[in-house]
DNA sequence: AATATTCTTGAATGCATATTCAAGAAAGGA
DNA sequence: TCCTTTCTTGAATATGCATTCAAGAATATT
């Protein structure tokens, strides 16, 4: 018996990003075996074909994603103050004018959504569970009293993805901070005062 | 002399359309070919290949758009009535869940704006043109005293297209009214009550 | 009607790509 | 130490792609 000798993590790591950068359809065999340090054929041991290593890269990017949210929402701070952070990573990702930076599970939902029906449920599941996970930070708000009682806390994490994607996208064409930073208080704001 | 046997408009819509289905890679030629019913050699004499059809296909759909923008908001209605009907179309374009119906400046963007500073280019002009365009509709609102003389046209305009951005990337995985609709209202309501 | 000009046609070209596979290298067990 | 098993290597394969081009068809001009 004998193990494979790569890193999963870090040959996802790569791959995830040379994806992010050039979209899917536009990264070759040569790009990621170049970015992961792995031969063809190993690639295709190991993940089956290139499809394969692209979920498990969007995979591991979903589980990275988690452990940062769970890392900032985990402590027992004003619910709102955690958001007002949160906002401010995503303002901070926006700066950096690094495809590297953006959402790779709404990039890959816009690039092959509507021919791939496996890639869609992949992430629209997770934007679902995200999208719940933000739906009980407004519950938390609620309890904390920090918005009103009456609020639906559902309908205010929807509106938060909302803001979030516009921001992303609008980062795109303008990473500049005194363009993003005013939006984003807005939106905070506007989440707050319903 | 002779003249070109096809209708251009009828073609770039063809070719449009095909380019929002799949993206700019994952459209071939052939494709491309089938859906305009131009043979390869007209194709490459018209438009010199397949990057100029793309760019002269966003142009039309450039052009598309602002004349059905002209002619929402040119009336002597109020300007928010303008919004809301604005607003309400881009929701219906969200509901019909055809990959035709979304942005394709912003898809392109997104594809390709990494990798092709003359993409970057043509739509980041005409998304800015579009913003201004919005930042006078805010200035209609607030002549009409319909929004507070302190209001910065140009800031609610970006926070108008950060929200569209956001809707129309929601109706991706979303397309339903009761979503959509209610997001719409609060937007509106959030730039007016400002 | 004859000629020149321009457009159309679609098969041929060459290149890039995803994938396979058989030989070689490394590791563990006897 | 030797043998078996598993992993690694990268050249070979086959397919799909954007692009070209030369012959044919249509139109305008003389």
């Amino acid at each position: 018996m004998r193990h494979a000798e790569f890193d999963k993590e870090k040959v996802l790591r790569a791959a995830m990003c040379t994806f992010m950068l050039n979209g899917y359809a536009k990264t070759s065999m040569q790009d990621l075996t170049k970015a992961t340090g792995l031969h063809p054929g190993s690639i295709y041991c190991a993940f089956d074909n290139k499809k394969g290593l692209f979920i498990a890269a969007i995979e591991q990017y979903q589980q990275d994603r988690n452990e940062q949210f769970q890392q900032l929402f985990t402590n027992e701070r004003s619910a709102i103050d955690n958001l007002g952070d949160y906002l401010g990573l995503i303002v901070k990702e926006g700066l950096s004018c690094d495809a590297t930076q953006s959402c790779l599970l709404t990039k890959s939902l816009s690039e092959m959504g509507d021919q791939d029906e496996q890639i869609k449920q992949i992430t629209c599941n997770f934007l679902k569970s995200w999208h719940q996970a933000l739906a009980q930070v407004f519950d938390k708000a609620k309890q904390q009293q920090l918005i009103s009682q009456h609020s639906d806390s559902e309908f205010l994490a929807q509106y938060l993805v909302m803001g979030i994607y516009g921001l992303r996208t609008i980062a795109n064409t303008q990473p500049y901070l005194e363009v993003l930073l005013p939006l984003a208080d807005k939106l905070l704001r506007d989440l707050v005062n319903d």
